[in-house]
DNA sequence: CGCCAGGTTGATTTCGCTCAAGCAATGTGG
DNA sequence: CCACATTGCTTGAGCGAAATCAACCTGGCG
């Protein structure tokens, strides 16, 4: 891991860690407790964060950057469960559970990432309930959209998830276009949107190649233009 | 819905409750608070306990019986998500989340179910803490439950799948036969096995048929022998 | 320049689905 | 007590969506 390490403390825990939906919870002077034990650090593109298997020693803090959380099976191949955005927090299934990492993270884009290790993460729990229910929420939140993600995964084409996959990523990634229509930054690779779904790259070409034909969307590179939005909704709505 | 109805109280708040791992949390005073508001009753199999998109109005513990989640697409083919048993807590989720109900319950065997109010668990869950954290572990177990379930469901074959469901339902619902072989006893019926996988019925009836051909089970009706736990375990592992 | 990573396209195969029939056990009403 | 539904499950034939295997294109870069 090719890793720059930087002192813990100065600055990290700014306003953009406090406005996070789960660490806003924290008074003042479990700020400072924080700030202390916080250690944080660049990486760059390919470092790996943590192991499937590894222990779980903590959660990391997304303060830009960005990074994939995959699983891999026994041919080498891997699924994408999800890609987590500045702003996110990592890690924190596996130090809740009590269990050991059951993926792995590996940095999409240069990224800039706090730890808080475990005993810090338990001490702050115990000391403000509200900080648990946060991440119980963020836990329960994160639990349905696995139930749906199960169950799209085995009653869906590879079409129909490719299309709510797109509608899913709007929030994140759309903006507007020059005339009104929708516009995706797509912040993968094909491969990584074929690990997203479970499906080969070969599949995600042939259904773009598809989506194209018909117009449906306009892909250029990683930018992708919906002109009519409800004809991509109803490819899984109906 | 079939369901005889029964007093607040009145003993439900008994041991199995207490020795449950959410609700092991509550001290004295806050049972008595739980007792007054807490509503069983008895369930006859087929009756719909919710229904996906419901408000969620509580959670729901199991004292007895045996209650089936699941998730409907639009062709009417559902899929299980997953089997709730004694002692299990239901509908904690979408409650946590701050959802709809986004799955339905079905009582699979006669229950004897008690309805806890949302407004009395969130006042618990501010009174307790630890019920909060009792409750963020399992959802973060879950979590992880259902990533691994969504992987496996696009990386591994219909006849993979089957045998870990075999192994998984092994901790409950497992035994020694006679001649020390592990003997399951199957809570469900072919077309539910079927639907946990998100498969048709007659994959099951195939892949059945061929682990019987091989001599790797046993079928009699719902309940099977395994004479090699080993082999049966190479069948996902490799 | 050659090489490699990321992506596309085509030919072929395969796994699981669809559709359809059939069977055994259980129930039900005339 | 028999005719006949109904339920749960199995089996077979054919089909189709996605995987596999393989070639090839493009652009970036040492």
């Amino acid at each position: 891991m090719v890793a720059q390490r930087q002192l813990g403390g100065n600055g990290c825990i700014d306003s953009q860690f406090m406005e996070s939906p789960e660490w806003s919870a924290l008074t003042e002077s479990e700020v400072k407790i924080l700030e202390k034990a916080v250690v944080c650090r660049k990486h760059e593109l390919g470092d790996v964060i943590f192991y499937e298997g590894d222990a779980c020693h903590g959660t990391y803090f997304i303060k830009s950057g960005l990074v994939g959380i995959r699983k891999a099976d026994i041919e080498g191949d891997s699924t994408l469960l999800k890609i987590a955005q500045p702003g996110d927090t990592l890690g924190y299934r596996p130090l809740l559970a009590e269990q050991n990492h059951r993926a792995s993270a590996e940095v999409l884009k240069p990224s800039h990432i706090c730890f808080i290790n475990r005993a810090t993460v338990r001490l702050l729990m115990r000391s403000n309930p509200n900080l648990g229910l946060n991440f119980l929420k963020r836990a329960a939140i994160e639990l349905g959209e696995f139930e749906e993600r199960f169950h799209e995964s085995v009653t869906l084409s590879v079409r129909a998830r490719f299309a709510h996959l797109l509608i899913a990523l709007q929030d994140k990634y759309g903006h507007a276009g020059e005339d009104g229509s929708l516009v995706l930054e797509l912040p993968v690779s094909r491969a990584d949107l074929a690990a997203m779904l479970g499906v080969r790259r070969e599949s995600v070409s042939r259904v773009i190649h598809e989506l194209e034909r018909e117009g449906l969307t306009h892909f250029i590179d990683r930018s992708v233009q919906v002109p009519d939005l409800d004809s991509l909704i109803d490819e899984f709505t109906t």
